[in-house]
DNA sequence: GTCTATACTCTGATAGAC
DNA sequence: GTCTATCAGAGTATAGAC
């Protein structure tokens, strides 16, 4: 079902734009993207391009969601080692693709704007982060943190660091964030209980990007 | 000296327009507000603002830097309270002003670009934060975390928290905040270095702001 | 479904009068 | 120093042909 004719290759190809300008931007980044760039880059014109999506807005969030998809499968699932790993391989990997941290940051702030299309799916990411590390901590964070403030803090600097990065690419974003997992997880239980709290993030983080 | 007729006026001008411009955005928010907008709020014409800045770039960087000197002189030294209380006084304020924040980030990211005005300010900023906390904590870090990097993981929880507030205005930055600094200075030092340390931090913000 | 062509809006910037 | 007028350009969105 779901598959007549046109419909379904409507969305196929929709896929395929996405996947191809998030490579593009990946390895050319994001300079000041306008949706005739993306439209060359994906060999369509601009009408053309914008017959799959509303607005631009809406084609750049599109362009986001896929990403934290690609982010999932990549460094999540794939080899099983998923929390606090997969979280620092995610931050390792972004080093290698500014364009796409260019982007996401600046959706970030556009998407103050409650009318804006990432608007919602950035609550609804936030939101699955903050449950992830809620429901596997549940009652093991003794002396410790809330865990909604602790995935608050961790998301914070994790885009905090995104911007200082951007603008002086030395920063070691990898090394800052174990530093400061390391003194987290230090406090709250002798066995960890933060590396284990992580391992829930991203899945949450999946279903929020497929849900919304 | 140098205060030669209509020099002297035009940099007074210049003062009192970036002081216009700082409390509209601060009162009525940053609607991505264009050249003319701040024009017509400070009772000039495009052109006539423009008389004064190069560029619109040039002129949202100058206003920025306003800000830091009012943060520095309204929350750090007026009551001697500096250092941790003077940084949570900043983010309280912080929350009154959307519009302020909004454009704080959206520079953040912008000033990516090492040909934006606000690049080499951003980083001197930085610096200087670093600096203040790197100099006012010195060796009494024991069993702690580097000094830079502390100041780094600061400014990152600050700014990632301000990003979330601005979707989400739920958000309590200061409260949040406030549970990291409890965090770290608990497993620092039984003296609190981590408040000490602190209070360098925005006596070298002004510095920054001031110099570059 | 895709393209060409175009319309329209904004905005930043400049020239030149006063 | 300030304004009016204007320019040039970018960028999105839409209309309509194929």
């Amino acid at each position: 079902m779901a598959q007549r004719g046109s419909y379904a290759k409507g969305v196929a190809k929709r896929e395929e734009i996405l996947e191809r300008a998030l490579d593009v931007i990946a390895r050319e980044g994001y300079r000041g993207a306008s949706v005739k760039e993306i439209a060359d880059a994906v060999g369509l014109s601009q009408a053309g391009l914008l017959h799959y999506f509303d607005s631009k807005e809406q084609l750049f969030t599109e362009i986001i969601r896929k990403r934290d998809e690609h982010d999932h499968v990549d460094f999540s699932v794939s080899d099983g080692a998923a929390g606090r790993e997969g979280l620092l391989r995610v931050i390792a990997h972004n080093a290698q693709v500014p364009g796409l941290v260019e982007l996401f940051s600046r959706l970030s702030v556009e998407a103050a704007d409650p009318a804006h299309p990432a608007h919602d799916y950035f609550l609804e990411r936030s939101r699955g982060l903050r449950e992830g590390i809620a429901a596997a901590t549940a009652s093991s964070l003794p002396g410790g943190i809330d865990p909604d403030t602790l995935a608050r803090i961790v998301q914070a600097v994790v885009d905090g660091l995104q911007l200082q990065w951007l603008i002086d690419p030395s920063v070691d974003m990898v090394g800052t964030l174990e530093v400061l997992l390391d003194a987290l997880s230090s406090m709250n239980t002798p066995t960890g209980a933060l590396d284990e709290a992580l391992d829930g993030v991203l899945d949450d983080q999946r279903s929020a990007a497929t849900d919304a």
